[in-house]
DNA sequence: ACGAGGTCCTGCGAGC
DNA sequence: TGCTCGCAGGACCTCG
């Protein structure tokens, strides 16, 4: 589910709750959703460990630790909550991780469909990690020539190479059907064939569209909550997302809709993108 | 290097 | 009403 905007929103609602708070001690419920650590050592490294800041790297959660870094990945249906009371029997059914706070709060990744991962990393997990993915769009240092020099070296779709995370980060299926919208750019066109131009539009929508989409945090269609447990509100402005069949919003035509590119839900139109 | 297709998992809405 | 089927915001893998 949750794309940059999410992420970044669940980030910024927990952050001063888990500042300088340490964790008691953890529960896991379900081993699936560890990436090359086992329950044993995670639940060890989180018993007794301090936490120095949340953070959001790409679509991630990375909460730092006084004794390495817990990278959450909440995949499509993950979210993080800080629970000041006791938990509901729903909350508690998909509580993946629970980690009890020295302020007798609770920390949780809730995650219904487990495709969500958490990994346990050490500094150099960490640099080795961070490395293989790419730049963040909303990093002022990224560059309209930078970010066509790295979406033009593939000949894929363009659409599928904005989600590629080894690109440029943080793009899923929601926002890169709006970019590529707003850039009036045919979302099965070749990376390799968009001009300079092109580039300079799209990364300026995917820019307006990532911001826009934290000024409302992120968007809600069905499992995906802010930090505070509230559905986000940039549902509302999306332009072609979730309307294939109905008209554009800028010229009325039927929007097309296809699974072709990547095999996710696709919306465009014909009219306005090219 | 690329596209196609499958995998992980559960819930929900559509359609019969 | 109750069932099956297809689909869902992500990331990773293999195969040809």
């Amino acid at each position: 589910m949750p794309e940059l905007p999410e992420v970044e929103t669940i980030v910024r609602d927990l952050r001063p709750e888990l500042a300088g708070r340490a964790i008691v001690k953890a529960q896991l419920t379900h081993d699936d959703v560890l990436r090359g650590v086992s329950r044993r050592r995670l639940l060890a490294a989180l018993a007794g460990a301090r936490i120095l800041r949340l953070a959001r790297r790409a679509k991630h959660a990375v909460l730092e630790l006084d004794r390495g870094r817990l990278v959450i990945q909440p995949g499509m249906s993950g979210s993080l909550l800080v629970h000041g009371r006791a938990l509901t029997p729903e909350q508690e059914r998909y509580a993946v991780l629970r980690a009890e706070l020295d302020d007798g709060r609770i920390l949780v990744y809730r995650d219904v469909r487990r495709l969500g991962t958490l990994l346990l990393l050490d500094a150099k997990g960490w640099t080795d990690y961070d490395a293989a993915l790419g730049p963040e769009p909303l990093d002022p240092g990224l560059t309209p020539e930078i970010f066509a020099e790295r979406m033009a070296r593939s000949r894929s779709a363009v659409k599928k190479v904005l989600m590629d995370q080894r690109v440029i980060v943080g793009v899923g299926n929601i926002y890169a059907n709006e970019a590529l919208f707003a850039a009036g750019i045919d979302p099965s066109r070749a990376a390799d064939r968009i001009d300079a131009a092109g580039y300079h539009r799209l990364l300026a929508e995917v820019r307006r569209i990532l911001q826009a989409a934290i000024d409302s945090k992120g968007t809600t269609f069905r499992d995906y909550r802010t930090g505070t447990g509230e559905p986000g509100g940039f549902q509302l402005e999306l332009m072609v997302y979730g309307r294939e069949g109905e008209p554009c919003r800028v010229c009325g035509t039927r929007l097309a809709g296809t699974h072709l590119i990547d095999a996710r839900a696709t919306v465009f139109c014909h009219r306005c993108q090219r």
